[in-house]
DNA sequence: GTCCCTGCAAATCCTTTGCACTCCT
DNA sequence: AGGAGTGCAAAGGATTTGCAGGGAC
């Protein structure tokens, strides 16, 4: 395992995704970072987040659009997208368990982790005009 | 709703789709439709590939590595994915209906669509040598 | 003939990487 | 000093798009 040193900008990057519950892109997380080290870069946003995968300290979220996303809570839950307006919200784990005995039962190996995913048009988009925009 | 002409192409891309259980890239539909019209490009196919997803003659999958892949089985399924050879799987949908109501209880809006996604080493993988390519 | 479909290549989007330099220990 | 961390910019992979020509109706 390679040593690991102290650094400001992986600091900040792993505070914004804790603080925040947004799941933010890299991107978002770069702009944000940009403002307390103006002189951050891209490059060093994605390195610094694929260490903090790799530690596990936060998720990387894919979808079928758009760029990655990522999530500093950890535990065990899942995630609803609005495809109206693009929000990610966090869903309740509550099915885990059905999960996994389903798991056990139809998969062709082990089962390490699993993703779920819903899709949808949230209440607030919904609420606000009725269509999608 | 735009007008649609037949076209061998897209038919091609199609049947490929529909008979393979592979789960194939667009890359891989590509190469494949190329054996039968040696001058189709990468963009007719990736222009097909939309149009077939969007009215809903296959399904795309993404993940959190590498291409989209595609998939011609669009009843209840869900999908297992060895991260030793990277092969899909197909999982059965039994637990449809417990996740459904789950989602009724938690989402944030209508819930239209969800995806659910194992992640493990497969047995051949596990079998065959017992580590990791 | 009209409009869709296609080939081609350039462009775009997102992400990774090489290299030289800086910072931490 | 020595190695990890970083900025910058170029490279990379996957996908989309503009445009002109070809094909279906």
């Amino acid at each position: 395992m390679r040593a690991t040193k102290n650094s400001k900008k992986r600091d900040a990057v792993k505070a914004f995704i804790m603080e925040t519950h947004s799941h933010p892109t890299a991107d978002e997380i770069y702009s944000h970072v940009k403002c307390e080290f103006p002189n951050v870069s891209l490059g060093t946003v994605y390195r610094n987040l694929a260490r903090l995968e790799e530690t596990g300290e936060i998720k990387k979220l894919s979808f079928t659009t758009g760029p990655d996303h990522y999530d500093g809570d950890t535990s065990d839950h899942y995630h609803y997208i609005c495809r109206s307006c693009g929000r990610i919200y966090d869903m309740p784990a509550e099915v885990k368990d059905v999960i996994m005995k389903a798991a056990k039962a139809g998969a062709p190996g082990t089962v390490e982790s699993h993703d779920l995913v819903f899709y949808g048009v949230c209440r607030d988009c919904l609420k606000s005009t009725g269509n999608n925009a």
